[in-house]
DNA sequence: CGGCAATGATACCTATCAGGTATCAATCGA
DNA sequence: TCGATTGATACCTGATAGGTATCATTGCCG
């Protein structure tokens, strides 16, 4: 049997009559009369009673209509279901994102993909690094973010966006009343880090930052995610440099100033991904990705 | 599309290998190739990435094997239910009954039936004689079962069951002591009779036996139905003529008598259908009915 | 009542295409 | 580097879907 058959038996079940059907059908008579005889032998049953004048379906052929319909309905979304899985439009698009990463960049990516691919279910995890590139290589993530990726053979890691940073000041604080802040000023200041006890973190190129102005950075504190970070400047515990996502954290008593230097500082946020993944859905997120990319607005 | 090609796709899926999927197709492996190459290009998609060393489903291919696997079940069960529906394993029997049809041969047919055909379903219309031949116009039954059905040119009236009469009688009626009766017994004994107002009924048969015996009918009631009638005698209104069938009602007080005569006086069961009816429910239910018939045992 | 028109079935031809054989290109492993 | 294995390609052949012509049956209508 073939999906021919059902085809023919289908509209020759709607006209009830062998030259209507076929012409609908864009063939002659005899073709779809012996169609029809084959599809009946192969069954094993007759599916229409000729009564010279029309035909008539028998048990056999009501019975037979309803799955014919079905398959064949099935069929079409079937071929249009793949087509779109093929281009992407349709799926799993799993992403592997970070602590602070998901306050400003990241989502705007996954909005401007959502409204291009609106039937991809996207599904988001909170990893680290590592984490992040076991779940690649298992193929439980399509795609992570995350900043300072070591490099690894298969997988490929690409900058995505040039964050500047910027100082998180008690409002109270004499910098706050400057419009941008130099790093120099800020040496000796009490200073909040985070995260805390990971390696090649942002903590550490915030260290850095400092100690290539000659200070020694004097942390007052460590925590594991910016929100805590701060929740503690907005108590007057110490200042913070963050990345400038951040300052979409409105919180009571805290401000955010730029830092003033050429170049100003910047981190980067890199995308990671399977370095064999053809997948459609990939390959359409990298594409939006890197409208975005790599330079901050 | 055919189904040739979501066939291939399936095994080639499941085998990852194109000699092997050919194989087990019973096909080489060129035209496996080119069904599939036909099919990505039909759906408009890759399918199946080929790394040297095998292959491996894309996005749509996963996607589309889900849907051909369902679409090849489909497919099978429904040349199964097509081909059970042709041999009238399946499907619905409608049948027309009146009143004391119910209590012996009929049941016997029906069950005979469902045991044989387990998976048609069986409707039981309680129905006059011009209900049923109405009824089976319309197609609303299948087959009915009366008696004294007069010929229509459309219905098929056949006789499938000759059943003797019976006489009940109150255990204290001097006539419970004979083993049989004859008719001449019981002219001028109070007579019960039914169905009441019916044209060419049963009543009319009971009436004509007793005049043929010379004899006068003294009707002391008339009622609608045997279970009425038989109440009645076991009150002891009278002595009531039925088919062999009613004996299986026992009532407290109630005898029945075979009848003495030569040859035996008989009631016809006959069923109708539809001249034009093919189906093969039908068939097999008019098969089974004649295996019973006509002969009572 | 006979010819006509419409039905689906049959006979036979043709063109398409599924399937076969031989072979190629690529790549992995020994 | 050579052989083995992968899927792809080229080309042929045979099965078969589809076409044309025609038939048998039957309802319709003058």
């Amino acid at each position: 049997m073939e999906l021919r058959h059902l085809k023919y038996f289908a509209v020759l079940a709607e006209e009830l009559n062998f030259n209507r059907a076929a012409a609908r059908l864009h063939i002659s008579q005899p073709p779809l009369t012996r169609q029809i005889q084959q599809l009946e032998e192969e069954v094993g049953a007759r599916l229409l009673s000729r009564n010279t004048r029309g035909v008539e379906l028998t048990a056999a052929g009501r019975a037979l209509l309803e799955d014919a319909q079905r398959i064949l309905g099935l069929v079409k979304v079937a071929k249009e279901r793949t087509g779109k899985a093929g281009r992407g439009q349709i799926g799993r698009l799993d992403v592997g994102i970070f602590g602070s990463a998901i306050l400003n960049h990241i989502p705007r990516l996954l909005l401007e993909f959502r409204n291009r691919y609106p039937e991809v279910e996207i599904a988001l995890h909170a990893q680290t690094k590592a984490e992040q590139v076991a779940a690649l290589r298992e193929r439980r993530l399509t795609v992570g973010f995350n900043r300072h990726v070591p490099v690894e053979p298969d997988i490929v890691v690409e900058t995505v966006y040039l964050e500047p940073l910027v100082i998180a000041v008690n409002r109270k604080h004499p910098l706050a009343r400057h419009k941008a802040i130099r790093i120099a000023d800020i040496v000796g200041e009490p200073l909040i880090l985070y995260p805390r006890n990971t390696r090649n973190s942002f903590a550490d190129d915030v260290m850095a930052l400092i100690r290539k102005e000659g200070g020694q950075p004097r942390v007052v504190q460590e925590v594991t995610d910016v929100v805590t970070a701060i929740a503690l400047v907005a108590s007057g515990f110490g200042l913070c440099v963050t990345p400038a996502a951040a300052s979409s954290l409105k919180l009571r008593g805290v401000v955010y100033r730029p830092i003033k230097a050429t170049p100003p500082p910047i981190i980067e946020l890199a995308c990671l991904y399977r370095r064999d993944d053809e997948s459609p859905i990939l390959a359409a997120f990298l594409d939006i990705t890197r409208k975005f990319s790599p330079a901050p607005e």
